[in-house]
DNA sequence: TAGCCACCTGTCCATATGGCTAGGTAGCGA
DNA sequence: TCGCTACCTAGCCATATGGACAGGTGGCTA
């Protein structure tokens, strides 16, 4: 099995970084991780097998957009998940793909969670790959190939946006924030009613909150939408 | 217990080895990590920081079994999850320390689970961190003290194995196989009728697995069973 | 302004769940 | 053999939940 999928973007253009840089500079790398580890591994293996350069490491959003402007990498790679949330990373692809427009953004995820896979693409991400799947010489050819402007999806990913794309309306479907409040209660254990006392609504709310956020996740009992939920990172 | 616990911010001093090795020979490790990058970083921080020798590498725990066999490392620093079982990882640990009581053992993990803490350390773990939140300095200096016949935990893994070790049973109640079997279609969103349907037993029988595992997890309802079995890393 | 959205509330009812008591089997180690 | 554990089953009953219908608000935008 091909390990992992290219897709060639029809649409979407290098013809503006054609004459840019010339072919045998470097390609530059941010790398945003707050893992040390992870970081030292990636540049490392980028340095050394790839010949690339990782010209700045960031450990927090701030400190990526930062580098990036500072530095104008032709790849920001990044863990969706600094802090402790990973919407922020989510905007932060928004924000880069405004401003740096040059710059290309390769996911490197922990895991795979649909939802974010769909909403990082939808954002503007060039790419996704997942950490545990990835091999060595897969990250280098990964960076290469979203700088080139193709899109590159680790093994999984690809079959995922595809259901992704293929359902009516994806995960564009947000859960609102407080059907996400409330389920953060359900996972806690609290019932319907207690719920309702601690967030200052009535019993029936709660439960119209959680009907909503069913439908949403595709779950019919609060254990699955907490599983779902979970599963997708967002508590 | 005569052990004596170093958090990873208190400086360190080692008057314990008693010239067991010549004092200038290279620390040896084995990594275990089914992650290339971490395995990378991992080694390149341990030999270019701190001086140590990376001898072998491993990504199953099978493998991780044969390179402690073949090297007789001083330490072996692996990631409990690697392949889908984490209980495996428990195992081999006991299994190590049975077989190679010469060969210290660090957990570093990719989360902190309190269950899996506990576990780790009652299996004969020498020491638990954390991949967040290592700084590169620790990681050199966690493997050395463990060598030397410390405890090493990283932040925030103290407290919770005193708590662990505080509460009259900790988390030495495991969930049996039925109760595991039982949570996993739970998280699937199955009714109890389903899933004694699924697994061929009564519903009585579903709502007793699920009555023993409520106590054992001390939660009241399904999802925050879920909940808590996810966040142990148990489905 | 109409339409959409997130948000809030209520009522109804069948079913699921949590919590309990009270049995049974088989295997394993002291 | 006794005691322990994992495992399986049954019944009872109060409460929680899922799912539906039927309304309401305020804010935003076409």
């Amino acid at each position: 099995m091909g390990v992992f999928f290219r897709i060639m973007n029809a649409d979407v253009r290098s013809d503006v970084s054609l004459g840019r840089r010339s072919p045998n500079a470097k390609t530059r790398v941010v790398v945003a991780d707050r893992n040390v580890i992870t970081r030292v591994g990636i540049r490392s293996i980028l340095e050394r097998n790839a010949g690339m350069a990782v010209v700045a490491e960031a450990t927090t959003y701030e400190a990526a957009l930062d580098a990036v402007d500072e530095h104008g990498p032709d790849v920001l790679l990044i863990d969706l998940d600094l802090g402790d949330d990973t919407t922020r990373g989510l905007k932060l692809c928004e924000e880069i793909v405004e401003r740096f427009p040059n710059t290309k953004i390769l996911v490197l995820a922990q895991s795979l969670s649909e939802m974010i896979v769909i909403e990082a693409l939808r954002r503007g991400a060039n790419g996704y790959l997942v950490k545990d799947e990835v091999k060595a010489d897969e990250l280098g050819k990964g960076v290469k190939a979203v700088q080139d402007g193709e899109t590159v999806l680790g093994k999984g990913v690809g079959s995922m946006v595809a259901r992704g794309l293929g359902s009516t309306r994806g995960a564009a479907e947000h859960l609102t924030d407080r059907e996400l409040a409330v389920i953060k209660l359900v996972a806690k254990g609290l019932s319907n009613k207690q719920i309702a006392h601690e967030i200052f609504l009535s019993e029936s709310t709660v439960k119209f909150h959680l009907q909503n956020a069913s439908k949403k996740l595709n779950a019919h009992r609060r254990a699955e939408i907490v599983h779902r939920a979970t599963a997708a990172g967002l508590l």
